[in-house]
DNA sequence: ACATTTATGTCAGCCATGTTGACTTTTTTC
DNA sequence: GAAAAAAGTCAACATGGCTGACATAAATGT
């Protein structure tokens, strides 16, 4: 409440820019440099704070992310992961192994494709991504308190507004599709063990529509 | 200004969460979790502007920090971009070699402390510096048009306060430094090849400010 | 004057995580 | 039964972190 000092670098907001829009005046001299910077050093704290258990079990930032998702999206097909992580299969298959090995996460061949590997953690992998979520969360909650109460919807909208625009749509329902779930099993039964009810991705056929970008 | 639907995802805002913040009442349950994500896939496409042009010249995005602190500090010493960036002297020495190598970035030995180099941009350096700035500020002003006129300051706020406690000072100290410079320059002589007037850094004295972080 | 510290650079090697390309197996779909 | 899709694998390579060990030049302290 009382340490936030930003217009400690800002130039008096906007009349008087000292240099009129040189050349060209779209976003060249204009002071959102800082804006460029505080995202640089802001992103890097923020994903450093898994950075340390991570380290403790041999893992890495790849290893985060898998576990994150899969908690998010629990029996998501590997492509799935593929789509949201935009990485490529090698790359994914060489994390998602030592996952599988080491007893984080549970690969299940589908019931209605036998083709597909489901993901699913286990109770361990839960823990630790549990354990990743209330990290950042703590940061995210202690940054959007001391923005005041109405930080939190435009900080979301800013964060909705910086992702390229055909990616917005999916980015969003990958997020709603999980929340709804997260809802959905909270509510349902006690909730362990979830059984694979009723596709547990898409939901509306036999081919679950893609969580993020139809291709590439 | 109608393309936002951010609220397709969000529950109701702040009543009803359905579940009554289980297990300790803070940040688990809880819908931080959008925030985790849209703060990834943000950071993702805004890293992803340069990386077209950087591929083009055989650089990565180790060779676009280098390049936009030099730009934003010049006459900044290996030392201070050491601070900044958290990377070993190797890390930062095989980029900045090539960046001096093939004419980016001008390292001359300090005039009071011949042991420094002082990184300066080439106007070629410059050019590419400013392309990057370009780029990312045209994604920063759409989103921030889109939020509205008084997202600017919040998004700013937001940021600043995602950072943590003790580098928030030095990282707020640095940028309105850049900008107390870049507005110096401007206002300045017609502003070319300038000269290294009263320590381009820190400008106390002998020893200028470290930069970020005093100590590791 | 000499010892120490500081600023920088460099060699060598390792690790994490991305990439491409080629190929296999299993299963589903047409 | 052929083609396509889902997944996995091997090999090789690039980027960009890291550690450890040194080397050199210049400033600083005693």
């Amino acid at each position: 409440m009382a340490d936030i000092n930003v217009s400690a670098s800002s130039r008096p907001a906007k009349g008087d820019p000292g240099v009129p829009a040189r050349s060209g005046g779209l976003g060249e001299g204009d002071p959102l440099v800082d804006v460029i910077e505080l995202f640089f050093f802001a992103y890097r704290n923020f994903v450093s704070d898994p950075d340390e258990i991570l380290q403790g079990i041999g893992f890495g930032r790849a290893h985060h992310r898998v576990l994150h998702f899969v908690n998010r999206h629990p029996g998501m097909r590997v492509t799935d992961l593929l789509d949201i992580l935009r990485i490529t299969k090698q790359s994914l298959g060489r994390v998602l192994r030592e996952l599988v090995d080491q007893g984080f996460i549970d690969s299940r061949a589908g019931a209605s494709d036998r083709r597909q590997r489901l993901l699913h953690l286990t109770p361990k992998g839960e823990a630790l991504a549990q354990q990743f979520v209330t990290l950042q969360s703590h940061r995210i909650r202690r940054a959007l308190e001391e923005c005041g109460p109405d930080s939190r919807e435009t900080a979301r909208r800013f964060l909705v507004a910086m992702i390229d625009p055909e990616d917005r749509g999916p980015v969003e329902k990958l997020i709603a599709r999980a929340d709804q779930q997260a809802e959905a099993k909270t509510s349902g039964a006690s909730g362990k063990a979830s059984p694979p009810a009723g596709g547990s991705l898409g939901a509306t056929g036999n081919r679950p529509a893609p969580l993020v970008r139809p291709a590439g």
